[in-house]
DNA sequence: GTCCCCGTAATGCTGCCGCAATCTTCGCGG
DNA sequence: CCGCGAAGATTGCGGCAGCATTACGGGGAC
């Protein structure tokens, strides 16, 4: 297997390199966006690894351009840019998954697993579903054109299952998606989002339906 | 609308500025290369006017630089270095438009719109909501073919939430519309605009409703 | 001078959201 | 089919952050 590695902390670089190779992985390493663009055009790499802050520019940018070339190759965000907002940011350009440093090894290999485990995905700006049309990058939800505008709590709840809407989403995957590592909950906040997020919904006629699957998450689909 | 200004001669430079501002442009400015790149990484500009000759380097380099990084913002290069061969040589590289020192800024308004005009999806030329007909370009606003006239700032909102209306603005996005960097502000001056704004459409009867998303920024839509 | 834009700050209010109490649903074992 | 425990659903409450509004005053334009 072959990584693609874009990251200019040469420590950090380094050491990944090495953690990898112990799995018996080929890490390219580079570390500006305009360098990366030309080894993705010469080889073929299983997944990409990106930071997001590099010397010539942000890293995300890569993200759309990789995609325009018609290559769908899964490209995880490794950054130090961890807010909720800015996850969703990075997922919504085309993202496969994006991970806060400082991070474990072992979680960046179950997460590559996951990731290359996963059928293309495609790239999509807007998510449709029932009568909803989701629009993450510019934080915005319409029903039948109808702007509805979404507590923020509420917003990354529902984005993250649309995401991957007819596949179950766990329980600690929403919890990441809408809280930072400062903000700990220790009640059912999340369920009681769920909840006001469903009656909106309705009342709305948006025709979408929330669904638990006990002791693992929920799960998004059309009525 | 936000410009990026990469000039060296601050005479002209801060001349420049007063004379955008007439015309309801926001512009940063810097008078190094270096600092250009950082700039537009962190904010997106409507257009950049760029300098050949400059302390660390050609101006042109930065034409590719830019390119590179995946951004189509138009360039406009305002330079003494005005033969015919020298102006090839910057269209070349990627310069949508090349304007000799000295010049009108009347003239650079004119190659301005029309530097804009050419992605017709970027800039819609202009905007019909509710009763109101907003042309950012030109800035001006008309209730029922009747111009309405509004403070600079209370335009530069309008403008910006008027060119993403029914979807969510984020406020940081509003504020860098409307404030350029050595404007810094630490009150809710931003929140006291959307107010008077409010009362303005309000009165002029604009059927126009602009509405808050907590936590996110505001968003705009026709009553 | 006079007008008005606009930043500042004080004031009041809205509604998000964490929490917890209570009720409901689910799945399992007998 | 029933009972039971655990997980989830729902809802009211309260704190408080974020927003709305407005008065005030400096400052620039004319």
């Amino acid at each position: 297997m072959r990584l693609l590695l874009i990251e200019d902390e040469r420590e950090l670089a380094d050491a990944l390199s090495g953690a990898l190779s112990k799995h018996g992985i080929v890490t390219d390493h580079t570390t500006h966006l305009a360098d990366a663009f030309e080894l993705t055009r010469q080889n073929s790499y299983d997944a990409i690894l990106l930071d997001r802050r590099l010397p010539d520019g942000e890293g995300l940018t890569f993200i759309p351009m990789l995609r325009r070339t018609g290559t769908d190759t899964p490209v995880i965000v490794l950054t130090a840019r961890n807010e909720p907002l800015e996850r969703v940011e990075g997922l919504d350009v085309g993202a496969d998954d994006y991970l806060g440093k400082p991070f474990l090894v072992d979680e960046l290999m179950a997460r590559l697993r996951a990731v290359l485990r996963r059928p293309p995905s495609l790239t999509e700006l807007q998510i449709t579903v029932g009568r909803m049309v989701i629009d993450p990058l510019h934080l915005s939800v319409t029903v039948e054109s109808i702007p509805l505008d979404l507590p923020r709590r509420e917003l990354l709840v529902l984005a993250a299952l649309a995401k991957r809407k007819d596949k179950t989403v766990l329980r600690s995957t929403l919890e990441a998606a809408v809280y930072n590592y400062e903000e700990e909950i220790q009640s059912n906040a999340l369920d009681a989002h769920i909840s006001r997020l469903r009656k909106r919904l309705l009342d709305a006629g948006a025709g979408i339906a929330i669904h638990n699957i006990r002791g693992v998450g929920y799960l998004l689909k059309e009525e």
